[in-house]
Formats: structure tokens, sequence, C-alpha cells
DNA sequence: GCCATTGTTGACAGCGTTGTCTTTTTCGGG
DNA sequence: CCCGAAAAAGACAACGCTGTCAACAATGGC
């Protein structure tokens, strides 16, 4: 009693598991118990510690639950500070609202990439932090310096939209070659024949995705792929317009161009409007991603919307899961993605 | 003894203070003295200390830390999700460096607004989390009862840009009134006479500075104000060019627009465009805040940058300066903006 | 109605650090 | 060379929670 006394009155505003034992009339283990849900509590003393929680307003101090507990409730978001942001805040929107709904607290560590101490970050960053899980948005999961090290530590991680995801670990993919087909197709449906493709960075796993994407549907179709049509960018606006000016200045210039993601079609309206030409009438453009950017170009793209956001929350999810020791779910299926059509087809 | 040795046995990978202490040679509370930098250490001493800990790559534990001491070493941030990310990013960003310099962790809340819980989920945050110290990016420098909580649970914080900066609180500013004046004069001095203005939502900051900006630069110029060439916006891209296109089918166009942001900016572009309107010939437009979209549209736009990482990285080294006891600095006198030319005036 | 079994509850020792208080060492002055 | 004060170093008890194990209560089979 005389702990429970100096808590209740000495901390303020800290009310302890103490406090609500007193309460309640059991011991603090009980409360713990009911707290995390434990079985062996009577249902009757559970509501009654409940009603204790409740009038209290009591919230486990997280500290002591990490320091006394094997678990931290903890998960890591590791990311390449990206150009455009928009996709960081699609899997942070997720992964946080992912792991409020399991009690985790969600730590970022943005790197720079390529670095020699990314591993060394890392692991700092999960001894101090007492990190329990990873999530490695797209590049991340690809950097084998990175993966080495959260195997070697077995920290458990999720990775988004991996090149070359590891049967062993979770894998968080959508359908990014079915999206790059169809949105080809729909530029083939509109008449398109000589179409140009501006590939992304090759470090990035939805890159040949994409692009295979983009072959299979000339093949569909009987249309001769042509080299010369395809440039190399790296997801950013500045090489999407370079790209874009160098297919313009192709003797036969293509009517349509397909981006591998929004910034650089962004790049080739923009070479495009600098060359004068007119949209979508002198050439049609469509990106991926479907960000804020896509609606507010002119014209307003044509692009793939990828539901980044539920990916984010299904790689947090299926973290803390294992985390809680629940049996391992069948590998998700690849998430689907949505063609969203705007002016800039002719 | 028995104690080290468990400790430097049992647990893999983590080295506690005890291991440190006895490879020193000293007792774990000169490491812990060592470690903080506190007084009463012999040089010599300290040496040997280091040098253990530098050995055993030691890395205090955070959650026995806070438990222990009376800090927690972690900050919020506290935001409301934005349309236009590029704005959080950068605190975002800023935030994270700074704590990362000063030894503590982030935690972010994102809250939408206006709701009745907001303050509830406030209160959790702080006492679960125990976070000492809270960044309040506009506008959550504004909301009446986050500003009351804090006050009343006694948490240190620093408001980015709130509309009306209490003395005793920590603001970072920056000029925007400044800024917009100069970012005006700018479209004068191209000879514009006749110049729209979309404001801000009204709950920011940033609204009315810039708005007394365009006044202030119109009467130093001494163009009439008229009422008829401002609209309301709230800062999205949707507002601005419903904004736009009611200035637009004024009898008199204005030759010139002065978006309050840049997502507006794109809204009034975008609805220029629709109207095949030719820019920055027929209509000059210039927004403000210097996102990517400014450097993406067509014509990419003359805007402002403001240093918003440097203003939030200021933020939390404030806050963790008050936390550590430091003296509290002379208020920061308000961040310089910068004009950023680009092609969208003529 | 008794014993074995299972279900429920509690006592208590950590977890790794910092705060407080005590002990030891160092050092200057007489 | 000794004394007293200050500096340096250490012992040990929190901090609030969970894990372990022990104690006790309820239940069912005979």
């Amino acid at each position: 009693m005389a702990k429970t006394a100096k808590h209740g009155e000495l901390r303020k505003g800290q009310v302890t598991i103490f406090d609500v034992a007193e309460q309640a009339g059991v011991s603090i283990k009980t409360v713990s118990r009911v707290v995390n849900n434990e079985p062996h509590v009577r249902p009757q003393t559970k509501k009654k510690v409940l009603e204790a929680v409740q009038r209290l307003q009591y919230r486990p101090n997280a500290a002591a639950r990490t320091l006394s507990g094997r678990r931290s409730w903890v998960l890591g978001l590791v990311y390449e500070n990206p150009h455009e942001f928009s996709y960081m805040k699609d899997v942070l929107n997720g992964a946080l609202s992912a792991c409020e709904a399991g009690e985790h607290s969600l730590l970022l560590r943005p790197l720079s990439l390529p670095s020699a101490e990314v591993a060394e970050h890392i692991e700092r960053f999960v001894i101090q932090a007492r990190v329990e899980g990873i999530i490695l948005p797209s590049p991340m999961g690809d950097v084998p310096e990175v993966l080495r090290l959260l195997r070697r530590m077995e920290v458990p991680f999720a990775a988004i939209a991996p090149k070359a995801p590891a049967p062993g670990q979770t894998n968080i993919l959508c359908e990014d070659q079915e999206a790059c087909l169809s949105l080809t197709e729909f530029l083939i449906d509109r008449g398109h024949r000589s179409i140009g493709f501006i590939k992304g960075d090759p470090e990035h796993g939805a890159t040949d995705k994409r692009f295979a994407g983009y072959r299979q549907a000339l093949r569909k179709h009987r249309i001769g792929y042509r080299d010369g049509l395809v440039r190399q960018g790296y997801f950013d606006f500045d090489s999407g317009k370079a790209a874009a000016a160098e297919l313009l200045d192709l003797p036969e210039t293509p009517s349509a161009i397909v981006a591998s993601n929004d910034d650089m079609a962004a790049g080739v309206l923009f070479e495009a409007h600098r060359r004068g030409l007119s949209m979508p009438g002198d050439l049609s453009v469509v990106g991926f991603d479907d960000t804020p950017l896509a609606s507010r170009l002119w014209p307003p793209l044509t692009t793939v919307r990828q539901p980044i956001k539920e990916m984010a929350e299904t790689a947090a999810r299926l973290l803390m899961d294992r985390l809680n020791g629940k049996a391992a779910h069948p590998p998700e299926a690849p998430f689907p993605c949505e063609i969203v059509v705007r002016e800039s087809v002719a």
C-alpha cells in the first residue's frame, strides 16, 4: 500500500498499474493480464479491472513495458528520401495507421543511398530503440547490406515492392506488370502504334516489371518492339525531361509516351510544352503512381493508381502479426492497380 | 560480477552499462556520468570509459533511460495531414535531423482537424510515450484546445508559423508578409497593374500575413486596392481553380494572379490552360512555397522559397535546448524567404 | 466426499538506466 | 605532514512493467 500511495500522490499525471490494481482490488499482475489480453482471468475480474482502467484513464508506460518484457512495441520505417515524396507520404500514413491499430510506435530512419554506413546506421537504430520489425519501402528492400544485416540481427522485416522478392521474407507486391500492360493497351486501343517508353531507376523493384508490361502489350497486339523508342530514366523529373527530349528529337517521333512514373511524365509534358506541342493532340502521355502531381498538370495525366497506403498498412500488419506469434498467413496476393483516366491521351 | 557475466553471456546483442563498467574497471554510475557528460569525472577515467564504450559498441537502452530518469528523449510532431505533403516532408526532415543530432526520437501523430477528440488523442500520446516536447506545424499551432491542453500538461511546445504567436511560447516565424510584398512588387515591376489575389485557408497563420504583403505592395506603388480582385481559397488545388475561374470571368480580367501557395497556383494554371490561355503571355501567375510542383508545371512557377526545413530544425533544437535546461535564447528572428524566379511571369 | 487436474490469482525478481546518498580520494593550506 | 574541504567514484534503491513460479480455488471423475 505504501507503494501505491506514493505513486498516486507524488508522480503528477502518471497513473500506474498499482493504482489500477488498488482500485480494482486485485494484484498488479492481474491488471497486466487484462491489459495484455492474456488468458486465465475470470470475466468478472476482467470487468472490474477494465472499469478501474477506464475510471483512472490508465495508459501503460511504454518504456516500462519495453524494458521489462521481450517486446518493445516499436516498428521501424527505413527509407530513402525521395524527390517525389508522395509515395512516402502514403507509405507513412499506411504504416502509421496500422501501428496505431496494433498499439505499436513507428520510428523513422531516412537514409541516403548508396552509402557505406547504411548497415551501421540501421544497426544502431535497431539496438538503441529496440526496433522489433522493419518496413522497407522500395528501393530499401533491394539493398543487399541491409537485408544481410537484418537477417543477421534476426530482425523481421517486410519489403514493399522489392525488385527480387526473396521467398523467405515478407513481400508486399502489386501488379505492376499487369497495370503497365493495361496502360499501354489503353494507348493502343486509342490508336497509338508508335509508343515511347521511359524506364525507371534500375535499382527499384518496379522498373523491370513495368517495362515487361509495356513489351507484353506490344507483343499481344503484334506491334514491333523498337529499342530506339525506349530510354533509361531514374524516376525523377529531370531524367523524364531528358528522355523526352531524346524521343522528340527522333526522326519519327512517337505519338505517345509511357513514363514509368508521374514525375518523369511531368518531365515529358514539360519538355513538350517547351517545344510548343499541344497536348494531347500532338503527343499523348501516361504516367504511373497517381501522385497529386498527376491531376495538377496540364493536361492532367492518365496514370495508374497503386494502393500504396494499403500496401504499407499490410506490411506493418503482417509484421506485427508475426511478432505477436500469429500463424504466418499465406503469402499475400499482389495488390491490384487501377488505371485513372484523365485527359492526357488523345 | 555475477551480474556482469550474466549480461554479457545471456542477452544476445545487448551490451549493457555493466559490461562497459567492467571493461573500464569502474562502477556503472561512472559510466553513466561519462555517457551523459556529467561533471566530476577525471579526464583519465573518462578516456578509459569512452574507450570501453567504443570497443563494446555500447548504446544506452532508451527504455531504461526513460523509465529511470526524468527524461524520455522523445519529441512529438503533431500535424494535420495536408493535401500537399511537401510542406510536411520538409518539416519532417528538419525535425528528424535535429532530433538525431540531439539524440532524441521523434514520434508522429497525424490528426484530422477539426475534431472533438484532438485533445484526447494528444493527451494519450503524451502520457503513453512520455513525449517531452511537441512541434506544432501550422495550422496546429492555432488550435485552442491543443494549446490549452499542452499548457495544462506543462508540455513545452514550439509552433511553426502560427497565426497568433502568443508571447509565452516558442514560435518559429518567417517573413511571410515581406516575401509576399516582394512577390507582388515583382509583378508590379514587370508592368502589371491589375493583380488578382487568392487568399489561403483562414485557419493558417500565413494567410493573413501574405494578404497583408499583397496590400502593402499595392499601397506602396499607389495602385488602388480592389476587393473584386481578391478571392478566398483554402490552400488546395480545387479552391485555386475555382478562384481562378471567377477571376477570369471578370469583365476586366487581371493580367496577373498571386496565389497564396503553389497548389492553388497550380489550380490557376490549370483553369487558364483549360480556357486555352497561353502563359505567361495572357496571364502571369505566381505561387508561394516552392514545392516540387512549382518547377514541374508549365510554365514553371515563380514562387517563394521558405526555409521550412531549417525552421523545423530550429523548432526541434529550441525545444531540446529548453528541455536540457539551457538558457532561453532570445526569440529567434523570423526566417527570411527568397523569391525563386521561373517563367510564369511576363 | 476426496484427489487430481485445470483455471485463476498473486508474490516477487528482474529489465538497464539514473537519482540520491555515502564513501573514498585528492589536494591545498597551515 | 596532517586536516578539512572539495572532487571523484561507488552502492543501492527506484522507475513501471512483465515473466516465472508458487499458491490457491474451482471442477470433474471415481
